[in-house]
DNA sequence: CTGTTACTAGTACCAAGTGCTAATCCGGAA
DNA sequence: TTCCGGATTAGCACTTGGTACTAGTAACAG
């Protein structure tokens, strides 16, 4: 017996799990075992088929795909807006957003939250930011629900220039502050209700 | 004739594009034209069969899956580092980095370059931005390569707290200016060569 | 009436399997 | 030693979703 089956059925797990392009002939070829052995392997531990296999990673990529466009509009969800006033949205901190040595949040994940509502929030197609003013207040840790309010100041906004303010808060405890001076392409609307 | 063969294929095409998982089978009875039509559209059009594109799907996503990994670490790639110094990273700009509509880089791209060469370039396990002041100059377009140049600021440092100023170009260009105060976790050391 | 184009139909074949039956090998217990 | 059982191997029929190729039909154009 070259390797005990049962250690056998784990690698197979393993290997397939990190390439599942591999048929059952690669695969029994790596192991030294008949094909037929593989497909019994798969058949015990569950593992569908190459042709399966394939089928539910291009699903979820279609599906990250999705996910990934949506998020390049706006990151965070926005569970809240009124155009050129205030607008909220939320950002569930995982561990793709912390670093590795101490699960603290990358500081570019929370201006990403702030600055694509505080671009959201503006009421025109073309809204750019010129500059920003932020202060990381507290540290985020994964597993942290991040809400982002942003509150456009109309009275210290000049035509073509917006001062949008953004505060995100876990726990309703400030961790993060901006001011965003946002740029508008097109000249300021007196009142856009429609 | 249902629709004309143009027009037909032109659709299979664009089906094809946003749900890869279609067989002839199906793609026959959505046109309602026999399997062999289908079949000789995929050869004009060079489409390859439902097995090739999933494989292709799949592959694109054990690919970004690597990419989003490392991108995690720093954003864009650092081509120079003196560690308590300067740093210079790169960073390509892609359609994904920029508004649909304008063809404009997103803000917290940029940002997100600068920040995370501020960091690599402390040379402190554990660095945190505690602030940020920032000024978006010109607007970046897709295609562009942008060029962050961080400093560290010795002077302005005390204790705990580092300036590091980055300055992001492209074609010699400023199109980014940012100052950022960051935290190192442990305290400064006089001289750390070697 | 003859082409040409578009479409349809049918066959042989392939890859990568499933499902099933039937050997074979090998180690340990009676 | 012999027999049993789990592990392994082999072989065959069948399935999907195709390719490659041949052949036939329908419609319309010149």
């Amino acid at each position: 017996m070259r390797v005990p089956k049962k250690e056998r059925q784990r690698l197979l797990g393993e290997l397939l799990e990190q390439n599942p392009f591999l048929t059952d002939e690669e695969l029994a070829e790596h192991f030294s075992v008949s094909v037929q052995t593989i497909r019994l392997d798969r058949l015990e531990c569950g593992i569908p088929e190459l042709r399966e296999r394939l089928k539910t990673v291009a699903t979820r990529t279609m599906y990250e795909e999705v996910k990934s466009l949506q998020s390049d509009e706006v990151i965070g969800d926005i569970i809240d807006i009124e155009l050129d006033q205030r607008a909220i949205s939320l950002l569930d901190v995982t561990e793709d957003h912390v670093f590795q040595r101490n699960g603290i949040a990358r500081g570019h994940h929370l201006f990403a939250q702030a600055n694509s509502l505080a671009v959201a929030v503006m009421n025109d197609d073309l809204a750019l930011t010129v500059k920003s003013n932020i202060h990381f207040v507290k540290p985020v840790k994964a597993g942290s629900r991040v809400i982002a309010r942003a509150e456009v100041k109309e009275e210290q906004s000049t035509g073509k220039r917006t001062i949008v303010e953004v505060v995100s808060t876990v726990n309703d405890e400030t961790v993060f502050t901006g001011e965003f001076t946002m740029y508008r392409m097109t000249e300021r609307k007196q009142e856009d209700s429609k």
